[in-house]
DNA sequence: CTGTTAGCGCGTTCAC
DNA sequence: GTGAACGCGCTAACAG
């Protein structure tokens, strides 16, 4: 039905070989023999079919990218970022969406981009068995978000740093009960939330202040999960006067407890996010600011860097500059505690 | 590197024709080789060559989708819901960010899922010229977003009744000097802003309320932009008392901007939105909810069924139900207005 | 610089 | 129920 290169081959009174020579600029090709190839292949709309030319040269041509709920903004910039980067170079991309437990088992079971791509990027970091089957692929790896993997380029943050000027924030401020909404009963292979709980565990121990384990709640990284985490903290026997939660969808649910609650932010309750969400800004929560779209981007271009040399070895682990952002949802804690 | 099926073939005892019926579930084969065969490939770990498969039988297992930025948190959620349901059918996603007009261009007019997709969601109305670049793929076609094209099965909303319930809400508590922040810079050929424009002045005309286009402004559907558009209706010489936005996005923009001007809300001015963006609850925005992933999910389902039928045809254009959502963002205008 | 010859790995007729 | 032959559309190696 549409046009193959044989049909092309014979309206410019050549070989099928010298079409795709010239279709792809490769050398050996005189040039109004090539203009001419190019002009026929544009008036018959002819397009090489990808799997005859992957089948033949090997190459596809398309980056596999395994994301985890590309809803969620975080995911959803680092893969738009991520997927300029690859179409610019010509590479497609193969979208797996891993949300629930079942369809991340079955895809590493089943390794549906097996002999499909040239190379893949996982938005975070796989857990140790996953990572072995992505290797047995034999392509290039990346991943952003979640420490090291052998095998794997990693581009992230400092997530220690991070986290440690957040609470450092609520300590300078004055405040002593500091509470916490973390993201604990995610996939647990990711240093993610270790790092932030570790940095908030390290600056309370710094500022001589006793860690308190009622004042933690885990928020499951949602807004809903958040707004319940902030209900939990506020039903203690002395709850927080500031909370840190480990990312601003999270902050964002504590400020929808606590406004249901009548408490005022921040007079009654500071709060410091993570990530600088794109609404953070409009809503004034303080946070910290990563570079999303820009881990997806490095992380794309480092992998294609390994795929143009791939003598040059796996390039590690690129660490991406953090920012502390004040805004309007952190003071000094009030003369007496909320309630 | 990676078995093959000739590999499988030996290591059974059987015929590489055999394996093929075998693993894919065709008629013809006893049970116990098809036993024994699976348990082969499953110890060599073997998946069948997507490039060779399809070049053979002419089906890629593979749909195409085309996204206006997936950062933006609808597309983003409608992506991720229609990825769900096409990995549960058992095909992959290629998915194509077309976010500015050149990358855009270039993609419709070297269609390179030519040859590689059985299928195509776009999950913004294509212009008709687009329409007609896809329509030459010979593939099934559907879309969200932005009213009906010929050969595409669409899945949207009814943008006029939704746009009219926001307006008319305002009009309801008495407002009387409403304005509006629309999308109008972007593509021309989508219906979804004419639709909502097409409503609000419908709803003043029937409230006996003059139209005046200086309270009309421009915020590009993007928060930047509505934060823009609000400025702009600010310096009117009889500023707005109350200002329907024709998505959240550009609400919460104009609800930064108003916060900028020491103006309250709902006080001062009114502000009702449109989408029901996840986060339109954590702030209290008005808005008029439509069912996002819904969408996304109904788009993909009718596609695979023209996939099953192709001689069902396409079954035309789907309306999802929307709701009006009150919140906090609107109020009764102020005996005297703003400044 | 260009054409010819062989596959790439699989699905799909046909025979048997 | 199973195997052998052929071809999907293209690229790579070799001639010339």
């Amino acid at each position: 039905m549409t046009a193959r290169i044989t049909d092309v081959a014979r309206a410019a009174g050549v070989s099928a070989s010298t079409v795709s020579r010239a279709l792809r600029g490769r050398p050996g090709v005189s040039d109004e023999v090539r203009d001419q190839i190019a002009a026929v292949a544009a008036r018959l709309g002819y397009t090489a079919s990808r799997s005859a030319s992957s089948l033949a040269s090997g190459r596809t041509f398309t980056i596999g990218v395994i994301a985890p709920y590309i809803g969620r903004w975080f995911f959803g910039t680092v893969l738009d970022a991520a997927e300029q980067v690859f179409s610019a170079a010509g590479y497609d991309v193969l979208l797996y969406n891993l949300g629930s437990p079942e369809t991340r088992k079955r895809f590493f079971t089943k390794l549906p981009v097996r002999k499909r791509v040239d190379a893949v990027l996982s938005l975070l970091i796989p857990d140790e068995e996953e990572a072995a089957a992505l290797r047995s692929l034999g392509v290039p790896l990346a991943s952003t978000v979640g420490g090291a993997r052998e095998g794997f380029t990693v581009v992230g943050i400092d997530d220690r740093v991070g986290a440690e000027s957040a609470v450092r924030h609520l300590v300078n401020l004055g405040h002593r009960r500091i509470g916490m909404v973390s993201g604990a009963s995610e996939p647990l292979h990711w240093t993610t939330p270790v790092d932030r709980r570790r940095a908030y565990l390290d600056v309370l121990a710094d500022a001589g202040i006793a860690h308190d384990p009622a004042l933690e709640a885990d928020g499951d990284y949602t807004v809903e999960g958040g707004e319940r985490a902030m209900t939990e903290l506020l039903v203690v026997s002395r709850p927080p006067t500031a909370v840190f939660a480990q990312s601003d969808e999270m902050a964002m649910g504590a400020l929808r407890a606590l406004r249901r609650h009548r408490l005022k932010v921040p007079d009654d309750v500071s709060i410091v996010g993570f990530d600088d969400h794109e609404l953070s800004d409009v809503i004034g929560l303080t946070t910290v600011a990563q570079p999303v779209a820009g881990q997806g981007a490095e992380a794309a271009r480092l992998l294609l860097q390994q795929l143009d040399e791939p003598e040059a070895g796996t390039p590690g682990h690129v660490q991406m500059p953090i920012r502390f952002v004040l805004r309007d949802t952190t003071a000094p804690p009030a003369p007496r505690g909320p309630q």
